[in-house]
Order: structure tokens, then sequence, then C-alpha cells
DNA sequence: CTCCTGATGTCAGAACGTGACATGACGTGC
DNA sequence: GCACGTCATGTCACGTTCTGACATCAGGAG
């Protein structure tokens, strides 16, 4: 028998997603978690940097996703489609979890903190996407660009999958948006100069 | 004579400044940002709700700047091309600035925290980009998308005019990355779909 | 059998952030 | 010109997050 029950990490995972559902983020402490998972609060913060951290743990393992999709692209594929199906390959990962992510997805959009730290998660997907742009070739301006724009599409996919009453799947979301967007910049390019002046306004010197 | 030393904020926000720069962010506290500016932690937290709010205060700003330059586009603009134009607008506000937002860029970069703030306030912008485009009868989801992808513009034209040796301004690296984005849709269309079925590699389900 | 390793616990403490209440100059109305 | 309310600030007390230092002790290696 091990000195510990096993699975630490799974346990407190597990009792945080309960009592976040129970009494929300803020009303449940560090300790509550460590204590219904049977650790001491110093060992959540062993496997958790942060509070939390520990809803965020996935985002690892899209990013593995996410590489290994970009290996398997063909070499003649045009930059922009390999980033939109790189992240549409995490899709059928998604499919199982609607109900989880939703649930998930509820507790973020309630909780600047929570938010953040997703907008960080997907900021290191871009950046990983970045990098395996820059080694197919891709220069790196034109790849930075890419990153942000596929991880936009992405998010803008998701918002519509979580909420698809038709249920279709991530994948297919993922492929509007970049048709979408297509027809967005395909209507573009003629007066692009027009509003240039307009720092008419109030406002003098924001310091931002 | 008034009671107080006036302008609180602002010495608060100048006491930050300072000490960020002589000790670093994690070095100073609270207390030593309120203690230079000749006032209390306690008066610190009714002015900025967090440590790191002090380095965001101009973002309102900025936001505000960018919704009067919408507000005096042409009608018939095409979106996205409003979408740049608005945010090119804010350009000359940063002109002068140069020198401050490369230090604060600097602070921001090098902590994480600082850095999901930062990404929290350009998704607070993308939001307000879409409320005043969906005021001008564009419809939700592309108003989404061309939100998105109007703050991932202005994020990649924001690093280059940050590093630009050339010192070319703000509005010239939106519009160069409007450019660039356009190059990058249209070459697309054809192979969509090669990838998608790349689910190979590793890692089964991840949680995200 | 002994020693080492690694996961966990214990303890103390700094910093962040908040609620409740106190203070006292200033302006306002009477 | 006096009483009163307001508002920016201070004071105090407290809970929570997160960290460093050190203790414990099962199980495996030699």
């Amino acid at each position: 028998m091990a000195r510990w029950e096993p699975n630490a990490r799974e346990r407190l995972q597990a009792a945080a997603f309960e009592l976040f559902e129970e009494r929300g983020y803020d009303g449940t402490t560090v300790g509550d978690i460590a204590a219904r998972g049977g650790l001491t609060e110093r060992t959540f913060f062993r496997y958790f940097t942060d509070k939390r951290e520990v809803l965020f743990s996935g985002s690892e393992e899209l990013e593995k996703l996410i590489v290994s999709a970009i290996a398997s692209a063909p070499e003649t594929m045009p930059p922009l489609d390999v980033v939109v199906a790189a992240l549409a390959a995490s899709s059928p990962a998604f499919e199982a979890r609607r109900a989880i992510a939703r649930k998930r997805q509820a507790l973020i959009a309630a909780h600047a903190e929570l938010r953040e730290r997703e907008l960080i998660k997907a900021l290191k997907i871009a950046a990983t996407l970045v990098t395996c742009l820059r080694e197919r070739g891709v220069p790196q301006a034109t790849a930075t660009l890419l990153g942000q724009t596929g991880t936009a599409l992405f998010q803008n996919a998701f918002e519509r999958w979580i909420e698809d009453p038709k249920k279709r799947d991530l994948a297919h979301h993922m492929h509007a948006a970049l048709a979408e967007l297509r027809r967005l910049t395909a209507e573009t390019g003629k007066a692009t100069r027009g509003v240039k002046d307009a720092r008419s306004g109030a406002a003098k010197s924001p310091r931002r």
C-alpha cells in the first residue's frame, strides 16, 4: 500500500470543481479545496502555482494536440489554413465535454481573474503556433499575425460551439469563422484611409 | 489651501512608476507606493482596485478615443476598415510617449500578472468595438470576429511600433498589418480541409 | 540494515485586499 | 456665524493567497 492516496493532482482538481459549483469561486478557499482532497493547503500550492491554475490544466494538452496537427499538415498548404486546420484538429477532444466545458466557461465568464488567466493561456498557444510556423519557414512578422488571427478565430469558434443549439462540432465553427474572415477581408481595400485623421474628440494624451 | 495635496491619483501613479523602475514590480509594495505618494495603503486601494491597475489607467482614454473615431467614420466604409481606422486614430496620442511606452511594455513583458491585465484591457476594447459596430448595423457574429481581428491587428502593430527603428507611427503599422492580413487571407481557400483529421498524435481527451 | 529520496505536513510570515469606523477641513443653509 | 453634512483620508482588524524553511516518514537502493 502506498503511503499516500495516489493522484493527488486529480483529486485536487475534482475537489476544486465540486466546491466551485457548490459555493462559487470566491466562496471557496484553497484550504477548502485541499481539505476535500485530503491534503494540505501547502500541498495544493505545490501542484498548482495559483488558485486559478487548478481550472486550466487542460491547456497544455490542447497545445500538444495542436503542435502535432501542425506537424502533419502538408508543406504546400497556405499558412492560414495550416493554423485553422491545427486548431480545428482539437475538435474531437472537445466533443465529449461540451457539458463540462459549459460549466467551466460560465465560471470563467463570471470572474475577471479567471478570464485573465484564460487569455494568457490563449496567448501561450498563439506563441506556440508562431514557433511552429517559423519552423516551417514562415517569416516572423507574418507568423505573429497568423498566431493572433488564429487564436482570434479559435476563440470565436469556441464561443459559438459552446452555445450552438445544433451541436455542430468545433471544427465546423472554425471553418465558418475563417470563411467569414475571408469575406470581411475581401470587401476591404478601397477606402482604407478615410477616418485616419479623426482624432477629433476629447481626451488629450492618454497614458496607456 | 486644500486640506490634502491635490491629484492623489496622479501622485500614486507617478510614485508607482518610479518605484517599479527603482526596485522592480515585485520589489515594491503597495505600502511603499502609497508612502512615496504621501498617502496610505488603504487609500491606494480606494483609487486602484489592484496593485496592477495603477499601470493601466490609460486604457479608458484609449477607449474613448476609439469610440469617437468610429463615430466619425463614413457610413459606407467597410467594417474592417472602420475598425482599423478607429484603432489607427489613437496613433497621434502614442507618438509623444514612445519612450515611456517602451519602459512600461518591458515591465509588463516581464511579469505574467501584468500581461494578464493587459490582455483583459484589450478584451475590453474589443468588446467596445463590437458594441460600436453593432450600433452601425453589423450583425453580432461578424462584429465579434471583427473586434477580435481588430485587436489582434492592433497588438501586432503596437509591437512593431514600439521597436521600429524608423519610428514610423502606429497608424502606419496598423495599415501594414491589415495589408498583410489581406494578403494571407487571399492566398487561402483552396486546400482548407487538408489536415482536418490529423488528430493522430498523443494526448487523449484534453480537459480545456 | 542503513541511507537516500520524494511526497507530504507544520509553522511562520509577508503582501494583498476589504469592511467598519474615526477624523476633520470645507462648503452649505439657515 | 454656527451647526451640519460631506468627502477624502486615516486607523484598525482581519481573511486569503502564496512562500520559505524545516520536519516526517514510507519505500526502494545498496
